[in-house]
DNA sequence: GTCTATATACGGATAGAC
DNA sequence: GTCTATCCGTATATAGAC
């Protein structure tokens, strides 16, 4: 019987195993401080081989940053211009997509906006991701809600940054906050899973707010 | 008549100019990406000066983390465990100070989260925060607003997590939300400074909302 | 495709003149 | 105290054997 193929329980091509480790270790550490010896060894295979697939460390590196953004932004992306569910409901699937992928790659935050801050024009000149955004299902729905007063008059972009930091931030001070409250990772990815209901519940009063 | 000493127009020593330079590009690219040369030319002195003064790259990024720690937490601390100030008006000192500091230092919280993360037992080990947070006067006062049904029963971290993430992840969020919502960095200072108020509101509503 | 050995570049640090 | 010149370790990248 063939083995089972789940996850990635590497039976990987060593080109595959590479990109894998190059993942881990850049999220970890970002560009600078990663080593293309750390790669290697992470991968399991000898540092000459990442040169032979990938060129140079800049290329393999571009290779990452690329796919950590098309899977940051990708959540947001669906389900903000899905034109069929309720502003409400947009922001809890929001939520919830994104948490669940925060609880398996918690250090995709950190390491797009530390390194998005060193490059900002070339990693996100391309993607424009301004249109994107305004003409977004949401924003039709969130101007509606302003223009018939079923939501405060306060500037989308504060509701962002509101959705955003609830969510987001709790990741990105990990270490800090678990220090503080005394909060082993169990506890903390627990208390994440609880911000999957909280945080919508606590939006919405935030949206009524006058 | 002596020459005006309002801010450090820089005929500071060279011993202050290279910690000031260091401060601006440890925070701006993190300890791995920066080289002592972008120190010294930001401090406009020679290299070799760094090491006379400093011994070497690691003594002075420890000086610079330190300090940036103590502005940190010295914000947090002072307002926390104030015992003359109700809960509410806690909230509005910390996010008002916060954010001023925030404004004039945009770089310290990508800066400490990054490396903390590098280090979290080292760089906050000695400090034990921990302690610090549970006998805060803001704790006692919000379990007495729990007890007494006036505040929701959420656990603590939750509401630290918020009024944090509220907060600090627009800073750390800055070039990615500028290119989302097409905004000049003058905007968003603005926004900033309209958060002052709001997110005090915003929190409010939060503690209540079940 | 994968390895060992090595070339080359870069960055931190110091020697020594002034 | 401050400079120029240089040393030396470390990290990326490649050459060449297998």
């Amino acid at each position: 019987m063939r083995q089972n193929k789940r996850l990635p329980v590497p039976d990987l091509s060593t080109e595959e195993k590479i990109k894998n480790a190059a993942r881990i270790i850049f999220h970890q550490k970002g560009f600078a401080a990663t080593r293309t010896r750390d790669i290697a060894e992470e991968a399991g295979i000898n540092l000459a081989l990442l040169n032979y697939y990938y060129r140079s460390k800049e290329k393999l590196f571009a290779i990452i940053m690329q796919e950590s953004l098309a899977a940051f932004f990708q959540t947001v992306s669906s389900v903000m211009n899905d034109e069929t569910t309720s502003l409400e409901k947009k922001i809890e699937l929001f939520v919830s997509n994104y948490i669940d992928l925060l609880l398996v790659e918690p250090d995709i935050p950190l390491f797009l906006l530390s390194e998005v801050r060193s490059n900002p024009d070339e990693l996100l000149g391309k993607l424009n991701i301004r249109e994107l955004f305004q003409h977004s299902a949401f924003m039709k729905q969130y101007r509606a809600g302003v223009e018939s007063g079923k939501i405060a008059p306060v500037h989308p972009m504060h509701f962002m940054m509101n959705v955003m930091g609830l969510t987001v931030f709790p990741f990105i001070g990990n270490p800090m906050l678990k220090m503080v409250g005394g909060m082993s990772q169990q506890q903390f990815e627990t208390m994440m899973k609880e911000r999957k209901a909280l945080i919508p519940k606590w939006v919405k009063t935030m949206l009524k707010a006058r």
